[in-house]
DNA sequence: CCCCAAAAAAAGACATGATTGATTGTCTTT
DNA sequence: AAAGACAATCAATCATGTCTTTTTTTGGGG
């Protein structure tokens, strides 16, 4: 979907026509605007950024290609709705695995790491990627990303909130855990790493995040070293 | 560049031709195709993928789009070549740091930490992407993948051939190295990772390894213990 | 030493197919 | 009857692959 070179956007429309009256018939809008924006996510997972073409969507949602402009004014409108939708599809599996606090360091690895497995985050690599080259799409893809990592954080520090006595530590566990889960998500699927190789990965993530958490004895980590020099 | 949908390539002109009598002035042949493959990647680089087309990529090159059909059958044939090149530069530049063999981990992840932060891996990274949704593309990608993988290994095999003694611990070694470093720069680029928080996660990598090593006792890390369940 | 034909390199022109945004028309709901 | 949901069609743009033409290079004869 190259479709940034257009001219500038003329008027965005809001993503739901702000509450006219509740509940009237046109829900059905709103449930073939989500057809269009979940067929969007197949495509980008089936086809890729660069082959997601608004007639390959608006098929892929069994709808018309006319039906399709008639929600969404433009090309760019419905992958910026796409965006967040998938912003707030992650938000929300993130704050479903909040309501089961272990205080475990095995829930927030494996919660995040099955997320990453969802198509879901195929679609939002793909579009993380375009956005590097898409100034349009880098501007609403970027405060969403921070706002993620924000979350994130905040539900690290929610169920460990001893945590912050040792902020380096703590930034460094959740960078740590973002990258090497994404990295290998992504890599999975981009063929730069073996299926083989996940399952050490992850029992090393955990170990090491429990390293740097505040000591919490543990029968078989009880005298593990302060991690090297950290700021 | 979405051009997986023509029909299957004809002939495959080969890359040199062979060998006809050597050195004669149309070496300029084989200079153009390096301004064509340095071109694409610079493309892929500046534009993406998606907006990676051939008029483009000739206009970089500073070329006409004929000249360009004349050294590459189509453009599946440019890319199968950029990917190529692509490899053997990672190639190259991985020999070129193990003459310089200071077996010390620092090397192993500094080296690979300023690859990564190259071009070249911007535009490996796009294609890679791609890949996964274009047979055609990842056909070519698949094989070289492998064979990066297996020459990294391999050279720290060389460095540390005493590691082999525990190929668990060396494998888990080699893949959170690559994916640790190569989802950081992705991760950089894609704007899901700080700059701050990349040198913290290049020592901690590093006191990682050194963990992982057959034990060549180190001051800071003398009673490091073995790392949890493996195989 | 010069000239010329053949081959390669480079440029340009063309036809096709695909995608995009816009416009117009139909049908249903309210 | 008015508005919204949906469908169909249109013109413009663009990318791709092919074909044709021009320019340059090269390898010999005269």
């Amino acid at each position: 979907m190259a479709l940034s070179r257009t001219r500038a956007a003329r008027q965005i429309r809001p993503a739901r026509p702000p509450e006219k009256s509740i509940t009237l018939q046109a829900t059905k809008a709103a449930q073939t605007r989500g057809r269009l924006l979940d067929a969007t996510i197949r495509c980008l997972v089936k086809f890729g950024y660069a082959n997601t073409t608004t007639p390959r969507v608006a098929e892929e949602a069994g709808l018309s290609r006319g039906a399709m402009m008639h929600h969404f004014e433009n090309g760019m409108a419905l992958l910026q709705a796409t965006i967040v939708e998938l912003h707030e599809k992650r938000l929300r599996a993130f704050r479903r695995a909040a309501e089961n606090p272990n205080r475990e360091v095995t829930d927030l690895v494996e919660t995040y790491w099955k997320q990453l497995q969802k198509p879901a985050f195929i679609a939002f690599h793909e579009l993380a990627v375009a956005a590097r080259t898409d100034a349009e799409l880098a501007r609403i893809l970027g405060p969403l990303q921070d706002e993620f990592r924000a979350k994130f954080n905040a539900q690290a520090e929610q169920l460990f909130p001893e945590w912050l006595e040792q902020p380096a530590h703590f930034h460094l566990a959740m960078s740590l855990s973002q990258t090497i889960l994404e990295g290998m998500a992504i890599s999975l699927h981009t063929g730069g790493l073996e299926q083989a190789s996940v399952e050490p990965m992850l029992r090393h993530l955990e170990v090491q995040i429990r390293a740097l958490m505040p000591q919490r004895p543990s029968p078989l980590l009880a005298e593990t070293p302060r991690i090297a020099p950290l700021g």
